[in-house]
Parts: C-alpha cells; structure tokens; sequence
DNA sequence: TCAAAAGTGTTCCGAATACACCCATGA
DNA sequence: TCATGGGTGTATTCGGAACACTTTTGA
C-alpha cells in the first residue's frame, strides 16, 4: 500500500530532548537508532507523526514507544526545517523539550530494551549525534533557561521530596552559574509553592536538611496571578 | 505526475500573522482565499513548503508571493498540528510572526492584485479567519508581546523616523496598557538605541516633536550584552 | 488666546545583591 | 573532634512606579 499526492511533501517528524539531572550534571536523553539513516548513531528520540493524532499526541506517543517514560513537563519549543538537515530524505521536525525526574527513570529503564543513554549536555558533541540533534538539545537548553526564569517548573526535574540544596543546585545547572544561599532560599520560598515536610533527609554524613514537596495548588494559583521567578 | 510514500504523509504549510501598527489600532493582515477549502473566506498569508525551500524561506517566498512584502522581523513561534485543523485534509503549520512598516505597504499594495486587508487585532473575531488562524493571530500577538519586552523589535513597525509619542503609543498598543510619559521616555532613552534627528515634525496643530530613528548599529551592539526593555 | 501635545525631575518603595557565622550530625 | 553541609539576617544599591506643571506651536 501506497500514498500519493499531486506534489510531493516533506517528512514530518516530532523529536524531543528530554531533560534529567542527577548527582553529576544536567543530562538529555538519547537512544541508539535501530534503522538507517545514521544507523547505530546516538540521537533524540521521536519519530514520525501519524494521520490519526495531533503533533503534540505523537510525541508523547513515541516517546512512550522509545523510553516508557511519562514526562512531567513536554513543550514545544521550535521546528526544525532546514533542507538537509536529513541527508536521506526531506523532513520537517516539530521539536520539543521534557522534564524527566531520573529518580523514577532508573526503574523504567531496566525494564525498557532499548538502548538509552543520559548524556551531559556539556559532553553533548563527543557524542556526534545524528542529525540537527544536536543543534536541537543546543535550542532547546536555551529556551528551558528562559522558561525556568519564569515558571517554575524546575521542580520536574526532581524527586518529589528534595531539600532547598537540592532545589538551589538545581538551578545553579540549569543557569550554569552559582547563586547565594540565603538570597536563593529568600526567593524561592517567597514564592509559596513549597510545603514543608515535617521530615529530614536520612544517611547523610552532616546535619540533616529538611524536605520540601511541590504543591502543586498553591502553584496552580501562584501562577495565574503571574510567577516572577527572576533568580 | 504524483508522489508516493510508504506511509500517509501530513501536508506541511507555514502561515503568517503580519502585524501592522496605524493610526487606529494593531493590524493584522488577511487575504481572501482564492481556492477552497475556506474558498472566499479571510485567512492568514500562508502556503505549502516546497522540497527545495527551508521552512523560514518558504514563508519569505509565500509573503512575497500573496503580498508583495520584505518584512522586516520575521520570526517562527509555533507549530499547530491538531488532526482536524484543516477540515477537508491532514495539515501540519508552522507559524511564525512578521512586523511590518505600514507606511511603506500602502504603497505595495496599490501595485497586488490580492485582496488583502488590515483587520484590528481587537474586531478579528468577526472576521471569522478560516482553520484556526485565528487562534494563531491571538497566539502571535502572545509572543510579540513577550518578544517586545526583552528586545527592542518594535521599531520594525514605525516608519523610519518618528516621535517619542509615536513610539510610546506602539507600546501601548501591544501591550494594551497605559505607560507613563516620564518613565517610557528616561527608559527608552537609556537603552541608547534611538538616534536623535535634527528634526521635527511637520503639518502638527500644536508643538512639533523631535523625531528619532532606530539606530541599528548602536543596537547590534546593545543585543550582544543583552538588551532589557522591561516597561 | 486657545487647544493640543511636547517636554522635563524628584521622591518613594520594593526587590536584588552582597556578605559571614554558628549549628547539627555522622564518621 | 572534625568535616560537611544546614540554616539564618541586615545593610546597600538599583530600578520601577508614581506623580504635575511649563513650553511650544498652529489654528
């Protein structure tokens, strides 16, 4: 079975960088594809955009496929358009980026054939990914920079009870800069969309940090009225 | 000659909210389709992306084509991919946002046989744009308004020289709020990217204004170490 | 002389920044 | 007892916001 059209048209694809942090760096997912072109290459995952679903439902289709994750927080961010960007064949991908918490992943993972890989952005072209991929981890990076400026959304990234260290390292990766402990807490706790776990971190070699959770209704509402996250 | 594919592919567009600034109001420019579907109906300048053409050139190619226009800033913002969008096939479109010299297009357009029209951002509702252009004009104007904040691009859409007042009032107008004269003033002012003439204006019942130009230099320069135009 | 818009400074407030020491805990 | 990170407050600076009157010009 075949398609045809009266004029040709381009591939359209989706391709999302997923974004994890753990103890080392900021890291983007990426799985060593099966088929050429660039058979056997490290790149994004994603895939092609079927008849029957939106854009957005097909990334978060393919990326059930590719990783069994379920992402906290997908955006899209840009297309991608170029005329060669795929040497093989003309394709048009609709990028997007992803908030992964790696605390969860690790479990899915092992339960997942693929292969994946969570690389650090900042040893991203050792890696030579396959196509525009890396240029796309690049963009999308920038915009999650811009975006945790003004929502919140970092929390994504982390497990469900973290302490303000945590959070304030956090960010310190995301903007690749360091930022000052007391004006850090000051602000983020100003923001009231954090609770206040009545419980310490465990099997630490120094004084036990208190938890803090999301809360995620004070953060439905704190964001209507309009987050300034401006650290 | 038709084109076959293994699997069913989405037909890819890109579509253009240009954004005009006169005396009236925020503008945004229609043309009436000539072909169905939504034959006879307003819609955003837009078209297929050929095989040969990146996404950003075919959208230059397509403005060229319907309006006869070079706009000035032209920038991709979003890709729109429900299923149903288009209703009579599978159509995938990248967005973008345009600004355009209204003083200069009155001149073009006299020369287009198109039919093409200004329509206030606020009155687009009755209009009744074909798909969801529309919700992509509203969305655009989201971005500009975003995009206008943190980079001076609103000069794009006054004529070469103009006025303090004349600028003010394109703030407002975006931004749809009041400013004050006083601080709009000393804050654009200090950004240093505006070039007093020595000039005035001309045919004004009342005191005539200094004019200014948009000093494109001085703000390549201002860009690099990041530009804040935060009213 | 009137109407209409041009042009101009100061005060106040809140937020961002800079900065250093004691505390609790497990090894 | 020591190493490690947890936790806390104040003073200063800067930018944003509020605010009203005089000047110039053409009609």
């Amino acid at each position: 079975m075949t398609y045809s059209y009266p004029h040709p048209r381009p591939l359209l694809t989706v391709d999302a960088a997923l974004f994890g942090l753990d103890e080392e760096d900021l890291k983007v997912l990426v799985i060593k594809r099966a088929r050429p072109p660039f058979e056997n290459r490290w790149a994004l995952p994603g895939g092609h955009v079927d008849m029957d679903e939106s854009v957005d439902e097909a990334v978060r289709r393919e990326l059930r496929e590719e990783t069994g994750l379920d992402v906290a927080h997908l955006e899209q961010f840009h297309a991608f358009g170029a005329v060669h960007r795929d040497p093989s064949r003309r394709a048009v991908t609709v990028a997007y980026y992803g908030l992964v918490r790696l605390s969860d992943f690790k479990v899915k993972a092992s339960t997942d054939a693929k292969e994946a890989v969570w690389v650090s952005m900042k040893k991203l072209p050792e890696w030579a990914l396959a196509f525009d991929h890396q240029e796309i981890a690049t963009v999308a990076l920038e915009r999650l920079r811009e975006k945790v400026r003004r929502q919140p959304i970092g929390f994504h990234l982390l497990p469900t009870r973290f302490t303000l260290s945590h959070l304030q390292r956090l960010y310190q990766v995301i903007l690749d800069r360091d930022l000052d402990k007391r004006n850090f807490r000051k602000k983020v706790q100003s923001l009231g969309v954090l609770k206040a776990l009545d419980a310490v971190q465990k099997g630490v070699a120094h004084r036990a940090a208190r938890l803090y959770a999301f809360d995620a209704r004070k953060y439905r509402e704190a964001s209507k009225r309009g987050v300034d996250f401006n650290i």
